[in-house]
DNA sequence: CTACTATAGTTGGTATTACCAATTAGTATT
DNA sequence: AATACTAATTGGTAATACCAACTATAGTAG
């Protein structure tokens, strides 16, 4: 079961060790993501932008950059989501060109259930570990995320 | 940038920032696998269908509970999978209904050349850890994992 | 041993995600 | 004022993923 192997040097086996928790870590996390991202007809792609979304307004090309895909992309996802009611373009009075996009009402609510939710979720498993421990293991993560 | 929030209470904070960190290292995690994945043309799915066959031949059906998605899903991926070389399906001799899949030689290269560009990807983010670090990572993760 | 039921996969249909290339519209530069 | 650049959309394609319906094989009941 392990994701990623092919490592034989003494110093490299702890390494390697870490990556495969890593990955399986992530694929349940996504898991978890994915299914509550379902049960309100949100892929992940959606669920991320919202959560982008409900901290700051952001051009389509800003949403792009932050989930790392082509603007063309962006705009379906927009698409879709307005007709939901779940956000809306606006004009950028400064640029013609520009478009910001803000949850609607509805939007924010949605996402603040949604986090609601996978913090439920997932704390099954953070609770496996007592206060100290977790904040070790956010402190280690987050050490990692910085040099990135 | 916090995926979820919503908590006041002073022992939750510790595990909303796990949560969050949590969360930030899966997406993180994730887009290092979609990307080396997108280099060799392997989706997400596609490479972990392929990390699952390193080790085992499997059936259909296991490969749609392994991965957690609709059979047909599975008819689709190893119809691609199997019209590139990737892996072949086989007839199971006991069971006229059950088709089982393997790896090709070259579905197992590049399995393993994927493992090890994944390995690659990820050391920049681990090599922050010295190795006590690394272990301690380690150790945390997989309790939390196995609590699931 | 036939008839029902269950299981394993496939097929067809649809929506979404995501890309690229081409286009439209507005902004900047020379 | 003409040219180049940027922001977003549109159209086309492929892959992912679901569901429902179907085929074929296997197991069970009468």
């Amino acid at each position: 079961m392990p994701f990623t192997e092919s490592a034989t040097q003494p110093a490299q086996l702890d390494q390697q060790a870490l990556i495969d928790a890593l990955v399986r870590t992530s694929f349940v996390t996504m898991a978890v993501l994915t299914k509550i991202g379902a049960e309100h007809d949100l892929s992940l792609t959606q669920l991320r932008m919202l959560a982008i979304l409900r901290d700051r307004r952001a051009k389509m090309s800003a949403l792009a950059d932050y989930l790392g895909l082509d603007k063309s992309t962006i705009s379906g996802l927009v698409d879709r989501a307005e007709k939901r009611g779940l956000l809306q373009r606006e004009a950028n009075p400064v640029d013609g060109r520009s478009v910001e996009v803000v949850l609607t009402r509805e939007g924010t609510e949605l996402a603040a259930r949604g986090a609601t939710e996978i913090a439920g979720s997932l704390s099954p498993m953070t609770n496996t570990l007592n206060r100290a421990e977790m904040h070790r293991l956010t402190t280690l993560l987050e050490r990692m995320l910085e040099h990135h």
